[in-house]
DNA sequence: TATTGTTGGATTGTAAGACAATCCTTCATC
DNA sequence: GATGAAGGATTGTCTTACAATCCAACAATA
């Protein structure tokens, strides 16, 4: 039995977490150390631990006397995110995939297909990273895995915060297309085909997110 | 002008690493707070914080109520670190590589002779690292740049722990015509050569190293 | 008016001291 | 030899305090 304690930073961070990724803080809020240590009923010394520990994901900005910022869905933001999947993703695509891989690459798109069909925007936005993380799952290292997580968390983050004027996933008819013609490349071991079509998927979502952006 | 203020913690941080990764801290030793609080003259709060900024990296291990332990060079973390390798160096190689690719890689090989030339052990690892991280540099994210140094740090970390016994890179005929032939076929952009001998060299390395760990 | 000081409150960075919770070793007991 | 109790050592957390810095509002000046 593994038996982990937790300590009160890391609960006051996950905490945070939870409020930055439900939207309840929104890009650009302050965090108030004495405000959170106050509300939460801990010291602001723990606060301060539980910000740091956040400092490792980028949902917050941390600037020196000026306190930590929920982070905000820059185009720079935005761009670097989306050359790390490319990089990620198309490295994935162009190796030959496993067996493993196909099937839970299978069962994502299965799960992409429901969600889609239920029309509920959050779940739309899960599945689809989802089917994402498992395509990158064939570069075979959970540490890679776990860098993906952080991107994939990251840009939940962001299109949650767009998501004011909805994200009309649903709307968009080749959205499902677009993923069931990876999975058929990357199930025939056409690794050709499946980097193209990762490639022009990629492309023509940074291009809608940042169309979003400007409006 | 960016003007950055660097805080106590982290420069408590910054002097932590160096004596991690210079081996005057050993793998298996635990950071005492009061103890390294009373050296550098500052507070024990200043420690906890700077320790838990160390704790991004994996140089340390943290466990409650039991303090921060350097990290040890299993055999577990060299398998999970030379995963995470082949996943984004066999990526980065099966893409072909732009033309400014090539050139710093092109210079990378040349620092990498030179070094191996002189016989600097802690040079040669060096530019053996700086090496590779010129191939993922292919995949075209600072991003993942970032990503691979940080596993680059903890790699030479690890190397540097077990080089009680030396290292004999130099020794080795191979090591530096494995490197050759990997630039060569990444500049006449042969994906499928490159890949392959990216994972035979990546392969041999840890093979190496985990001979090395069990002495 | 626009620009440049100045001032004061708010917030963070750091220190210091305290104490409970937990760990670990040693020693006593069975 | 296994079990368990005792005690010191260390971490986790809180509290208080104050210096450093930021920032906004206001005052002074060209």
């Amino acid at each position: 039995m593994p038996l982990q304690r937790v300590s009160s930073a890391e609960q006051v961070r996950d905490h945070i977490t939870t409020l930055i990724l439900n939207g309840e803080l929104k890009p650009g809020t302050a965090l108030r150390e004495t405000a959170i240590a106050t509300s939460l009923g801990v010291s602001r010394n723990t606060v301060r631990e539980a910000v740091l520990l956040l400092g490792h994901s980028r949902l917050i900005r941390h600037e020196m006397h000026r306190g930590a910022v929920i982070a905000e869905p820059t185009k720079d933001a935005l761009v670097n995110l989306y050359d790390a999947r490319r990089g990620l993703e198309v490295g994935a695509a162009s190796v030959e995939a496993s067996d493993d891989v196909v099937a839970g690459l299978k069962q994502a798109l299965i799960d992409l297909e429901a969600a889609a069909e239920s029309g509920n925007d959050r779940d739309i936005v899960a599945k689809d990273l989802a089917f994402h993380a498992a395509t990158v799952r064939n570069l075979a290292s959970t540490r890679i895995d776990n860098f993906y997580s952080g991107l994939a968390v990251e840009l939940s983050f962001y299109l949650g915060s767009l998501a004011a004027s909805r994200l009309d996933y649903a709307e968009d008819e080749f959205f499902l297309e677009e993923h069931r013609r990876i999975y058929l490349a990357i199930a025939a071991r056409d690794t050709e085909t499946a980097v193209r079509y990762v490639r022009e998927h990629l492309d023509e979502t940074i291009r809608r997110l940042q169309r979003r952006l400007e409006s």
